[in-house]
DNA sequence: GATGAATGAGTATTCATTCAT
DNA sequence: CATGAATGAATACTCATTCAT
């Protein structure tokens, strides 16, 4: 049989993800079989063995794509003018505009990091990613003068990833919070932190926003 | 043999709900088996079952167990007369004190709340628990006049939730996670946030916010 | 502790019989669990083995109880004076009267009788009396000139017993079945096959059944 | 594997069922496990439910293919132009010429019918069948003068069932029975119920009984 | 490459039976 | 004698994985 090309391997690839992804957000890891899988991705059952090796890698493999999205997304904020504005946008897309069943993989991701190596290196390469990312985006910013945080870089940004791993953890499991005032609040007490930008910045950015 | 005591009966449900957490834990709920459980209990295989009516039953046995420490320990806080200082030591405990496997246990739980309706009970109600405390607590703070938040407490009360969040799961999946470090990093911007603090200071406010 | 007296401990095994009698009855040997029969006895899980040394043993005193009852039951149809009456009297009890749930158990006992030496042995021991009963009956109202059957009592005897156990069957598993049209109809072909009573005791009859 | 023939699947099925009744009626029902059944079937254990959704499922398959051979049975007989020479052939072929293990099998059913509601829809199906056969079957020899029966039709087929039930159950559990001669007595008893025969007979039965 | 039937090890749960109190 | 907690062997059923077609 021809053999298919690479766009259409990586097409088999994220068909079985998504429909993995899905399955495994409703049941969680294990209480999902295979054969959900297959059926979810309109595939035979065999099928699944042809792109990834096992169910583990198949739970790597999630890992893996959705950990990579995030990292880029961090890596954009470091780019960004706005630093705050960025990483509220940056939040309000992971916790509102994205399904639900995104948010409860990754905390069905979390509870595997521990066990799955894989799937903890997926954790721990992006962790480093965004880490680096927030840092060079606050040094930036720091040294344009734009904030002036109160406490120094290296202690800022594990605070505001412990804020990103709570609100996801909190929107993910708790159906009565409200994200847009969770995300308002944070950013709130995030801008006491980061320091109201001097005011000898305030035309400039008056003059980029009137 | 008669019927056990009230007493006894209980400790027998502690040593199951022990062992399993420690299981649990170590394997996750679904690759842990019952076997193991009563193994680590010292019991036979069929004993869990005199005591819990299934595997479901034991696990929201632990939830309901874990979360009614947690809740009793931010009852606490609400009594505690520095609400930070009380504030951080439940931190510590929690996140620096207790054995590693509660923080990963907490991490599973979460992750079958979605799924189990007993353990999403659970931490409802402790969610509901610690969000009284905290608002009682910080009424009677602002009230003493010994803080001054940056913002209502009604919209302070879920970012401290989130917080303490972030800090959980953060501490339980990712082993490179300084926790003292993060905890003084909290405590220091939530301090910036809940406003200076004692009357010796209170000039010093006065001036900044007239 | 007091010895208990026969009397008493007669009771205590006729209640644990009549217990699992009827969860026998209701779920079948194998899906009643001797917790059920004690629960239903309203006594404690050990106590059945007290009086039977077994699950199986229980199976067998009932088999023995039940089987004892229809023996005696048939030995009375020897002496009847009225072959024929007394036989319906006596299909009118067990198939009309009784409780269903005795029909029900002796299809379970009949369906154990194949594999519970016990039980074929009180199957064997009911069916020589009846058989011999019904011999005698049979004989006895042939020498009285009271029946002319069809065919030797050696031949009508397993016959009568077929017709018997075809009853009990259909009325244990038939709710449709309607035991008195049945037990008219079959008593009608029988005295069809007794024969006819001679004629000088018809104007007693007659008399007596105007 | 592709896809099985419909041929294929149900020789699959049947394998299954046949090597179930064997090990059914030899041990019963419950004490019968899926891997004995596997094994006897020589397939592996999980096989049986690639075919039968339970136990449960697979005994109702073999109530369903055990009660369709036998109203099969029936549905002849009603064609048969001799009916008591086809209701003998039908009797004997079941209870002396079938292996004994399809008998005790029908016991083990007739119990399980009481509980087990697919079992008992197909006892009711086949009732109505041979019901509805018997039936026929007479009013067509009534009318055709064939036998001038003791009873209306309405009330000799009940009887006629009662009489096979009888049979079978005793040919099943009690191997002293001797089913020729059984077979013979009963044909005798009802061939007087049956009444005289055809006219062109009856100079020679009614030179036995005049 | 795809299919789906087949495998067989693995597991939660049940339950007859025992025995310390 | 009675209790009921404890035992541990037994079993229906599941499911990741394989492989003949």
């Amino acid at each position: 049989m021809p053999r298919l090309s690479d766009d259409q391997q990586a097409a088999r690839r994220e068909r079985l993800l998504d429909a993995a992804e899905l399955c495994f957000a409703r049941s969680g890891f294990h209480a999902t079989t295979m054969a959900e899988i297959a059926r979810e991705a309109r595939v035979s059952a065999g099928a699944a063995y042809v792109w990834f090796a096992s169910k583990e890698d198949l739970i790597a493999g999630i890992a893996a794509r959705d950990r990579a999205r995030f990292a880029a997304d961090f890596e954009a904020i470091a780019e960004a003018p706005d630093f705050a504005e960025a990483l509220e946008a940056c939040a309000r897309f992971h916790v509102v505009e994205r399904p639900a069943h995104k948010r409860r993989l990754m905390v069905e991701l979390a509870a595997e990091s521990t066990r799955n190596e894989a799937v903890a290196r997926s954790f721990r390469s992006v962790d480093r990613t965004v880490r680096e990312s927030l840092m060079r985006a606050l040094e930036r910013q720091v040294a344009a003068g734009r904030i002036a945080p109160a406490m120094p870089p290296a202690r800022l940004v594990p605070v505001l990833m412990v804020l990103g791993d709570g609100l996801f953890l909190r929107r993910a499991i708790d159906p009565a919070a409200d994200p847009e005032a969770l995300i308002a609040s944070l950013m709130e007490m995030l801008r006491h932190v980061l320091g109201p930008a001097p005011a000898r910045k305030r035309r400039k950015r008056g003059a980029r926003r009137p």
